[in-house]
DNA sequence: AGTTTATCGAGACTATCTGTCTCGCAATGA
DNA sequence: TCATTGCGAGACAGATAGTCTCGATAAACT
C-alpha cells in the first residue's frame, strides 16, 4: 500500500460532470481547463494530474457516465428485425438527446484530432455497439432467419455507421422511424 | 467601381494551399493563423481580412481544392448495382488517401464545433454525394429495376454515411471491396 | 501520537495563440 | 496627381495551456 492522501473521489466526479455540463453550453473547441477547475470547485493541477490534456478529460466525461454503450441488452425475441428495430429505436432517441448529440460532436472533435483518442473512442463506443449487433444477428443467422452467406459485419457497421452519420451532419438527426427503415432496408437482403 | 487595390488570387491560393498542407502535418486543432501566414507569405491581416476564424479558412482550404464533390458523374450504364459500385470504389479510394482522410478529419473537427459550417460541410460536401445517388437511384427506379416503394434517400444516405463512418473511425478505413459489399447489402432488398 | 508521503485547492508564472491595430508600400481608379 | 484599398510585416493586449510552488489535509506506517 502506498501512503499518502488517496485521490480524491469526488473531485474527480466533479470535473467529469463539470466538463460534460461545459460541453453542452460550449462546445469543445470553446472548453477551457480553467473553466472545468472553476466549475467543480478545483485546483488545475488536480485536474493535470491524472489526465494528460483535454481531449482525455472530454473522452473519460463522455465515455465513463456520458453516452456509455448503452447497457440496455439486445432483446432476442426470435424475431432479429423487430429486436434489432426495438433496441435501435432506444439508441437513436438517446443519442439525438441535447446532452447525446452534444457528447458524441465532442468526441468525434476530440478523436478527430487525436489517434490515441479515435481509437479508445472507437474501442469503447462504436465497437461495443457494433458488437452487439452482430452477435445478435450470428444468433439469428445459426436460427436461420439470415443466409449464411449475408456479411454480418458489414450489417452492424452500415447500421451503427448510418445513424452516427445522421448524428454529426445536423441537418436530419435520425427518428425512431428512420431507424426501423434502416433496420429494413439492410436486413431485407440479408433474410433467408 | 470601387477603388483602391484589388484582392490578391495569388495570396489567396496561396493561404488555401499552406493550409491543406498544414492540416496534413498537424492536424486541425494545432493548426494555428501564424502558421499559415507564414507558410504562405502572407501578413497575418491578409488572413483575417477575408476570413473570420480558423474554421472558415479551413473549409474553404478543403472544400475550394481539396475534397470537391468528386467530379466524376456517377455513370448510367443501366445496371444500377455495376454503376453504384464503380462510382463508390472511386470516391472510396479518393477519400481513403492521406490527404482525402486528413481533409475530412478536419472538416469533421470544424464542422463539429461550428454549427454554421456544419451545414456548410453538409451542402457542399455530404449533400452532393447523396443527392447524385439519390438522382441516379430514381432513374433506376423508374426504369423498373428497383421496386417502387424503396426508400432512395435512406439509400443514399446509408451509403454516404457507411463509408464516411469508417473514414472517421480510422480503425478500419473501408476499401473497394467494402464499397461493393455495402452497395449489395443495401440494394439487394431494393431491387425488383 | 507522531512521522511520512501524496493529494488537495489556489494561484503565480511562462509559452503560445488569437485577433486587432499600425506602419509604410503597392496597386487601382478618378 | 490623389484618394482609396489591399498588401507584408510585425507590435500589441487578452486569453489559454501547461508547469510550478505554496500551505493545508488526509491516509498509511511506526
Amino acid at each position: 500500500m502506498p501512503s499518502g492522501r488517496k485521490r480524491s473521489e469526488s473531485s474527480r466526479q466533479a470535473i467529469l460532470e463539470a466538463t460534460r455540463s461545459l460541453l453542452l453550453e460550449v462546445g469543445y473547441e470553446r472548453l477551457t481547463i480553467d473553466q472545468i477547475a472553476a466549475r467543480a470547485g478545483v485546483g488545475k493541477q488536480t485536474i493535470y494530474r491524472w489526465w494528460a490534456s483535454k481531449g482525455e478529460v472530454v473522452a473519460d466525461a463522455a465515455l465513463d457516465d456520458g453516452v456509455t454503450p448503452h447497457p440496455v441488452a439486445l432483446p432476442d425475441t426470435g424475431a432479429i428485425r423487430a429486436d434489432l428495430q426495438t433496441w435501435l429505436r432506444q439508441w437513436v432517441t438517446d443519442i439525438t438527446t441535447p446532452e447525446g448529440t452534444g457528447l458524441i460532436l465532442a468526441l468525434t472533435a476530440a478523436g478527430s484530432d487525436n489517434k490515441t483518442l479515435a481509437d479508445r473512442l472507437y474501442t469503447q463506443f462504436s465497437a461495443p455497439h457494433e458488437d452487439r449487433i452482430r452477435d445478435r444477428l450470428r444468433r439469428a443467422q445459426s436460427e436461420g432467419q439470415l443466409r449464411a452467406d449475408a456479411d454480418l459485419e458489414s450489417i452492424a457497421s452500415t447500421l451503427v455507421g448510418a445513424l452516427l452519420y445522421r448524428v454529426l451532419g445536423r441537418n436530419r438527426p435520425p427518428t425512431t422511424q428512420d431507424a426501423d427503415h434502416l433496420v429494413e432496408l439492410v436486413l431485407r437482403g440479408a433474410e433467408a
